[in-house]
DNA sequence: ATAGATTATATCGCATGCGATATAATTAGA
DNA sequence: TCTAATTATATCGCATGCGATATAATCTAT
């Protein structure tokens, strides 16, 4: 209580928790990810792209708050995989519009069952998951809304 | 709403702004982590060697959530930057006993201006930071519970 | 019209984070 | 007591995730 250091203590962390429980949630996604061949970044870009229909790589990046570093690659693999097809934008060649392919739509209703079974695996009630989902955007918008960067 | 493919939209995820808040706050971190020549994992280690004053592998391992290949190879770029010390446990060699060096006990002092300048970064009530806490261990602790592998 | 700023994507090097596996030390059990 | 199981740590290969930087395309302001 009286401690100097008390802040730096990991039990008194608001971070802490959020670094955790990511890394803990990810682990739980392979084994159901593993039997689409997606890893769990992988998956939320196949996300956008089912929701979407098409992206550039400026949309993927902004939406799944990650930059174009890790982006780039990960577009690299989903291609090899054959699940995304790349083309340059007529109007601005600086933009790259992803697509999917067949086999990466298709992908989609085998997805449909990850979100069940995930379901199943994090024990938090309706309410609890409501406010968590509150409190976590306004983390992440208040971010978005300003890139100092 | 009648879209069979409603479950696998983004905005209806509750473990990808756990993914994204993890990766933006860690990203908040690096500036002042980088004035104590410290990632953020090599951080939540310090914490944890500040506040018992020693720890062996297994109990970082545990404390943190994390894997013997991901805190192997970190314990040894710590003690490359001369902050901790390793040695086996004499009645147990199977043990490493992780202890911090003069340089990593002064880091302490350093260290005390973070907690305060993220806090000044992430803009959550306390009650709200208190929601998040006990729903994100409800999480954490329970999957700390059965370890199955 | 054209040089300089801006924008979108790509590349580089480093630090995780993981499953699978290996190795060394200890324990358990016939 | 000696072998098999268990435990703690380490190694390997792969996929992120980042800041810094490069490159190509577009825009902007004169």
């Amino acid at each position: 209580m009286g401690n100097k250091y008390e802040s730096l203590r990991l039990k008194n962390q608001i971070c802490f928790p959020i670094y955790a429980a990511s890394n803990l949630i990810t682990r739980k996604y392979k084994p159901f990810l593993d039997e689409l061949d997606l890893t769990y970044t992988q998956y939320i870009v196949m996300m956008l792209l089912w929701e979407h229909g098409q992206a550039n790589e400026k949309l993927i990046c902004e939406s799944l708050c990650l930059k174009s570093n890790t982006v780039t690659p990960l577009l690299k693999k989903l291609h090899d995989k054959g699940y995304i097809e790349k083309e340059k934008d007529k109007g601005d060649e600086r933009n790259l519009v992803i697509t999917l392919t067949k086999a990466g739509k298709e992908l989609q209703d085998k997805a449909l069952s990850v979100p069940e079974c995930m379901a199943k695996e994090v024990h938090i009630t309706e309410e609890e998951a409501d406010l968590l989902y509150r409190i976590l955007y306004k983390i992440i918008d208040d971010e978005r809304i300003k890139p100092h960067d």
